[in-house]
DNA sequence: GTTGTTGCTCTCTTTTTGAGACCAGCACTA
DNA sequence: TAGTGCTGGTCTCAAAAAGAGAGCAACAAC
C-alpha cells in the first residue's frame, strides 16, 4: 500500500496532463487531420479543388498513384463529406468526383499550407540535406 | 509506325497534362506535405507550438505513441528543419525539442487547418456515419 | 474479332507502424 | 551495496497499410 501510493499519484498526474491538455484522444484535430495527412489526400483535394475530375483523369493526374489507392482514397474522402462521387450512365459508365461545400470550406484552411509550402519548399530541402549531411 | 501514332500522341498528351500542372513529380507542395502528414507529426508541432518538451514529456502527453514513432517523428521533423533537438548535461541527460522558426512559420499555415478542424469536426463526423449507414 | 475504354476489385509483395523487451548511466533508498 | 527508478533511446518481431499488377464486365470502334 505504502509503496504503491507513490506510482498511483502519478498516475493519476499523467492522466491530468492528459486530459487537461484537451483530451488528445477523441480530439478534433486529430479526427480531422488523420484522413487528410494519408499520403495522396492533399494532392487529390489540390486537384479536386481546381475542378471536379473523372477517375481516369486523376489516375493521369497523379500518376505515380495505383489504381487501388486512388480508389481507396476517394471513398475516404467522400466518407469524410469532403468529396462527392455522381456516375454518369455513359456507355463505359463514368464517375466524377468533385468537391462538396464541406470540402471546399476545409481546402481554403488547408491552402495556407500549400502556399507556405510553395514558398518555403527550398528551405526544408536544404535542412534535409544538411541534416543527412551531418551524419557521421 | 501508323499504329504507334496514336498512343504516342495520347502519351504526349498525358506527359502535356502532367508537366502542364506544374510537375507533380518533385513538386514543392509533395516535398513539404509528405513529411508533416504522418500520423503523429501534426500532433507532435502543436505541443511543440505550445512552448519546448522533453523527450518523455511529449510521450506522455500522446499517451498513444510509439516510443519508436516518437524518436523518428521526431528525427523526420528535424530533418526537415522544422524541430531543433538540444541535449542537457544533467545527470540522466535529457533532451529538449522545440520549434525552430522554419517550423514556428510552417505552424502559423497549419494552425489554419487545426482551426477549421475544431470548427468542422462534428460535420466530419456526421458525414462519416451518414456514409457507414448507407453502405447496404 | 481484336483492341481499347470505363472504373473498379483481388492477390501478392514490400514498406510502415505498433508493442514490447532491452540498454547504459546515474540517483536514491533500504 | 544491492535493488529500483528515471533518462532517452535502440532492437526485434508481429500487424497493418501501401504499391504492383492482373483480372473483369460491358460495350464501342476498327
Amino acid at each position: 500500500m505504502d509503496t504503491t501510493v507513490v506510482s498511483a499519484r502519478r498516475k493519476i498526474e499523467i492522466y491530468r496532463v492528459n486530459v487537461g491538455n484537451g483530451g488528445l484522444d477523441n480530439c478534433p484535430i486529430r479526427t480531422v487531420v488523420q484522413n487528410i495527412s494519408g499520403k495522396w489526400s492533399a494532392l487529390l483535394l489540390m486537384a479536386l479543388a481546381e475542378r471536379p475530375y473523372r477517375f481516369g483523369e486523376l489516375r493521369r493526374l497523379v500518376p505515380d498513384i495505383s489504381q487501388r489507392m486512388l480508389t481507396q482514397t476517394l471513398r475516404d474522402l467522400q466518407r469524410d463529406g469532403y468529396v462527392s462521387r455522381e456516375v454518369f450512365p455513359t456507355k463505359p459508365p463514368s464517375v466524377e468526383y468533385s468537391l462538396t461545400d464541406l470540402g471546399r470550406s476545409m481546402y481554403d484552411a488547408i491552402e495556407h499550407l500549400f502556399h507556405w509550402a510553395e514558398n518555403n519548399h527550398q528551405q526544408v530541402r536544404a535542412a534535409r540535406v544538411e541534416f543527412d549531411a551531418a551524419e557521421d
